[in-house]
DNA sequence: CGCCATATTGCATACGAATGCAAAACTGTT
DNA sequence: AACAGTTTTGCATTCGTATGCAATATGGCG
């Protein structure tokens, strides 16, 4: 059966000779769809076979001009909602027998490098999954003709596709949520504030607590970071005067927010302060926490990711397109009930205001 | 300056055409050490900059026959201490100028596939930091000739190279400071019993147990999954003779161990029993809590893999090579502290029970 | 200024597979 | 058996870059 040691330098013209055939044979015989027979594919997956052969995908490349590859830039692993991502991409680009590359780490304002990467290996297409990379990455790759798509956020001018949620109905949807709860002071912990997701969600909430009557709103920025979003608990929730509703703008400093109220203020959660993140994602999830969470569906938003980049690399058009989802306000412990609106759909409890 | 718009294919001979040089000059340019004036390569560079140059990865490969590609292969990104390791391996990868092709996902036995596209896409290594891989995988990567790493696990025959810190030792150590905490009954949280990591942190702990004289464990096997380690819990915990003192495998199974006892079962931790984990890593250090666990030095343990393979790729001697760390028992508040042999180092709390 | 040693350069070819095209091998029909 | 129509095959070329080798340019020194 199987060799045992496999020579790493099989190539196509080695099989073809052993098969006894012509190098465009073997190449035939492993590119679906061509015109090759089945006697002459037989003889060559047996040499194949003996010799361990595996088409070489970087030649291939070369000629075809398509890596199949896509490139995914990913800056902050800590947060789960990403790796929780990456894998769910992973499967589903795999399905579609593409590879993934993945770039992470910081990468400031000097993203040329990551750039130049891209650009080296002529790859497929693009995920940009990092809030905190500068916007003119994606407008370069996307000038340079690939395929990119912005996920869980987007750009000002819609040059690049993009697959988000409803950021700015889920913010509107907490402060109706915390409105109804009864609550009367209300705070909001900020993620990065050049993020297209925290400026829709922070204007979301803003209206939404307008429309309540209530216009002043306690702010802190703590970037995403967990350690930052410590820091911004501690400030705000040690004032005379905290509020008794916070927002969170993810479920990753929520936690975090939440370590803090608790063991370092000793506050009782929810009874003395309410919190609401977002994503519904992680320790979010746990029973320590059970934070209430607008989520995110991250399959269907993967899917959607996977589906713009396939379509526009089988087309060849590079049409801006933006998807966007629904969530659901995820209802569980970390804040205090409003008397109505609040249903179970299979299993879960959600949050659904009466209309109008 | 910048051109705006980057037509994809500019190639080393539109550069050298445009340069006035030959083509031969527009490679040397790009090749670091490369016999090139610098009248020339000036010459070159601005052409190449008019041009939006970039020398092309793949037909660079094809050539060269090194990828500048390495493979990560992992499995779960649930466990927080995985996503850690990407994002470390991917920044001393990106130092040596090397890209992280990442495999995730599912891949029992069937792992072929997986290893047809290594092969296909001749990476220049391999990193395998999936504790649940068949052990296949990487001899055969290894007998195809190319670096492999077993991140955090290793196999019988030692063909293949590996980084791991001191599993057994660590389960020792565990047991020694439950046993000096004064408990009775010990219990044990397995990971994947095929693993060789869970193998030797079980053994540790049952050696430094006996050593105590006490030779009788419980145990449950949660396979390093959350929801397994929940069920476990509530299976080992709401026996009557429960232990009181409690080794879970990982962090990760830890904390959802943790959740069970505290919430569902109404149990104090550590009053009524004490929990510690491993890896040191993601909510075990959260003070919601604050488990007591044996570190893994995280980015030594990536910086060892990375050197193993970048001396084996430029070596081209494929010798294995067994790195393996230490490291500390980090103490917390998850289980009673014993009357001797915590230590303050840096800031931290340590266990290091006294010789002999 | 001439000569030799050294540094640069260009030419030609190689890497491994895909593919248009024409030749060759089949197929079925009369 | 001869023919037209259809598959299948092999040839030759192509992708974009690196590199050995020979040719050329440069520099130093007497």
């Amino acid at each position: 059966m199987d060799s045992g040691v496999k020579k790493p330098g099989v190539t196509s013209s080695e099989v073809a000779r052993r098969a006894g055939v012509s190098q465009s044979a073997v190449s035939r015989t492993f590119t679906p769809g061509a015109s090759i027979s089945p006697k002459t594919r037989a003889k060559v997956m047996t040499a194949a076979k003996e010799l361990g052969y595996r088409p070489n995908a970087i030649a291939r490349s070369l000629i075809t001009n398509r890596s199949r590859i896509i490139a995914v830039v990913m800056a902050y692993l800590e947060n789960l909602f990403y790796p929780d991502v990456l894998e769910e991409l992973g499967r589903l680009l795999a399905k579609e027998n593409y590879r993934l590359l993945l770039f992470t780490g910081f990468m400031d304002r000097d993203s040329d490098p990551i750039f130049d990467q891209l650009m080296q290996y002529r790859v497929d297409g693009i995920v940009l999954a990092s809030t905190s990379l500068s916007s003119d990455l994606s407008e370069e790759c996307a000038a340079a003709g690939i395929p990119v798509v912005l996920f869980n956020r987007t750009t000002e001018r819609d040059a690049v596709s993009s697959v988000t949620t409803r950021n700015r109905e889920g913010g509107r949807r907490v402060a109706e949520f915390l409105v109804a709860g009864g609550h009367k002071k209300f705070g909001y912990i900020s993620g990065l504030e050049s993020s297209s997701t925290n400026r829709d969600r922070f204007a979301g909430y803003k209206e939404g607590l307008a429309d309540a009557g209530h216009t002043e709103i306690m702010v802190e920025v703590a970037n995403y970071d967990r350690a930052e979003a410590e820091e911004a608990a501690r400030k705000m929730l040690s004032r005379p005067d905290r509020p008794d509703a916070l927002f969170v703008a993810n479920d990753h400093m929520a936690v975090a927010v939440m370590d803090v109220a608790r063991h370092e203020l000793g506050l009782s959660v929810p009874k003395d302060i309410s919190i609401v993140g977002y994503d519904d994602v992680g320790a979010a999830r746990w029973t320590s926490y059970g934070i209430t969470s607008m989520s995110q569906p991250l399959k269907r938003m993967v899917e959607a990711t996977v589906s713009i980049l396939m379509d526009q690399i089988s087309s060849g058009e590079i049409e801006a397109e933006h998807r966007i989802l629904n969530g659901e306000l995820v209802v569980r412990t970390s804040a205090r009930l409003p008397k109505t609106g609040v249903v179970d759909v299979d299993g879960r409890r959600i949050f659904k205001p009466a209309k109008g």
